[in-house]
RNA sequence: GCCCUGGUAGUAUAGUCCGGCCUAGUAUAGGCGGCUGUCACCCGCCUGACCCGGGUUCAAAUCCCGGCCAGGGCGCCA
């Protein structure tokens, strides 16, 4: 066991980052500068010292040659260790054997936080951990360059589609995460004590986006959603991100048009401004051409026929059978004309086919990605649609009473933001793209 | 909820099938020492582990049972 050494931390005082590691440049040569951030890496070769420094836009070589640094800065770059928070001033040198051919010779050298030895995960990547131990470990982990990448291909997403419906005049919304009751049925809902009373984590601002398309007629949110499902799979959390939108005068056809102009317009942001970290994921954007393809039930129900699964008309699709569209169809693709009975009480069942609906999945190879459609906007068949899903009208008093306020046609789409995120970073597992996951057996960090 | 697989140092692994040769090997991280151009630096020395409980056996990391934890799949879904 080590002694603990007396580590004197230093103030941050009146250093200010003057640039970003990346900045640093042979062009920079002879200009003094203050860098802020964490020790990757270091190696002592005895009479030359290299430290590693790493800030969030990447990370640049401090040299310490013994006989070129004082006494001070060669003793406090000699405690330094991985991952501790050091501000260094000193002078930038183009030197072609350092790395991108510019290095930092230190005059001073602030120690600001230390860390704690060894350290759970390897930074660096070089020693691979496993998912688990790095989520335990997750600030550590999210240091990590493939989650740099990560995350800021999906800051990029979020960026490019609150720009893009912002354009298509949708307005940004927050409706409420706390409800009184179930919103849909079907998926479980987490309960939570409210004071005296139960309530529940919303599990989508369905309900709450369309009766808001009354008064904004174009809106959308992205914001959590809940779901108490004992799911165990790569792609599903019991929390995660929904991009909602809701649109009024409009049907099926319009918004799938929002939605296949969307995911070009992201994959188009995403490859045009994000190679950097592709490269870093080894991973590519393909732009898709408009119009996607789009298929009706009875078209996949008959494909998969042709691919050996027989399923029966009216029966959901199973996750193996969805593998082999994924294999046929290998980017996004619509199903459409979805049965009546399979989607939820508000999807608006064909007027001349109601055993058909207007409800479609927006599908990427073999996962789905939004789900959507054109809603009831009747009262009375609203109503008649809740009774057949097995629901009682009465938990939904106050969303049927907007329908008595002139409640215009309208129709919409969910989109997983996590789903989105895979596609564009080619992870294969949803808790890749989370900061901070939670599943059905992760409750911390 | 069901099914499959697994649990060995901080991390990642070898060994487990076919019990003894394991005083548990390797890499990396960590500690100490050396090294003036590294970039997965290098070299030497050192620290550090068989998930928990029970059973079988002369003998268990290894076989059996239970538990806990993890990974994957199914179902459900986005």
């Amino acid at each position: 066991m080590k002694v603990e050494k007396r580590m004197k931390i230093d103030d941050l005082g009146c250093w200010r980052r003057t640039h970003y590691s990346a900045e640093i440049t042979p062009e920079l040569d002879g200009k003094e500068v203050i860098l802020l951030g964490w020790v990757r890496d270091i190696r002592d070769l005895g009479g030359i010292r290299f430290i590693i420094l790493q800030d969030r836009e990447g990370t640049v070589q401090i040299t310490v040659p013994r006989d070129e640094a004082d006494e001070q800065t060669l003793k406090k770059t000699g405690l330094l260790q991985r991952q501790y928070c050091i501000g260094v001033k000193g002078v930038v040198r183009a030197m072609a054997k350092a790395p991108r051919g510019v290095e930092v010779l230190p005059k001073k050298v602030k120690i600001l936080a230390v860390a704690k030895q060894p350290l759970p995960i390897d930074v660096t990547g070089r020693t691979p951990a496993d998912i688990d131990v790095r989520l335990d470990a997750r600030v550590l982990d999210l240091r990590r360059d493939e989650n740099q990448a990560i995350f800021r291909i999906r800051h990029k997403i979020l960026e490019a589609v609150r720009t893009f419906l912002s354009k298509k005049g949708f307005l940004e919304v927050h409706t409420p995460k706390i409800i009184a009751s179930a919103t849909e049925g079907g998926a479980a809902l987490f309960p939570i004590a409210y004071f005296e009373r139960e309530a529940f984590l919303a599990q989508s601002p369905q309900l709450y986006k369309e009766q808001l398309t009354m008064d904004f007629e174009k809106v959308y949110e992205i914001g959590p959603t809940f779901r108490a499902e004992k799911s165990h799979t790569r792609r599903h959390l019991t929390e995660f991100i929904s991009i909602d939108i809701e649109e009024a005068f409009a049907t099926a056809d319009d918004v799938m048009k929002v939605a296949e102009e969307l995911m070009h317009h992201v994959c188009r942001v995403v490859k045009e401004n994000c190679q950097k970290e592709l490269k870093v994921l080894k991973h590519t954007v393909e732009v898709p051409s408009l119009p996607f393809k789009r298929i009706t039930y009875d078209e996949i129900i008959e494909e998969l026929r042709g691919g050996g699964f027989k399923i029966e008309w009216g029966e959901d699709i199973p996750t193996a059978a969805y593998r082999h569209l994924g294999k046929v169809h290998p980017y996004f693709y619509f199903i459409t004309e979805w049965p009546t009975r399979l989607k939820p009480f508000y999807i608006k069942p064909k007027d001349d086919d109601p055993e058909r609906s207007e409800g479609f999945d927006l599908m990427w190879h073999w996962i789905e990605i939004a789900s959507g459609g054109t809603r009831v906007h009747d009262k009375k068949l609203l109503i008649r649609r809740l009774k057949e899903q097995g629901l009682h009208p009465e938990s939904f008093k106050y969303h049927l009473q907007t329908f008595d306020y002139g409640m215009p046609p309208h129709a919409g789409w969910a989109i997983g933001l996590e789903r989105l995120v895979m596609i564009h970073t080619g992870r294969k597992n949803i808790r890749e793209v989370v900061f901070y996951p939670r599943d059905r057996f992760r409750l911390t960090p």
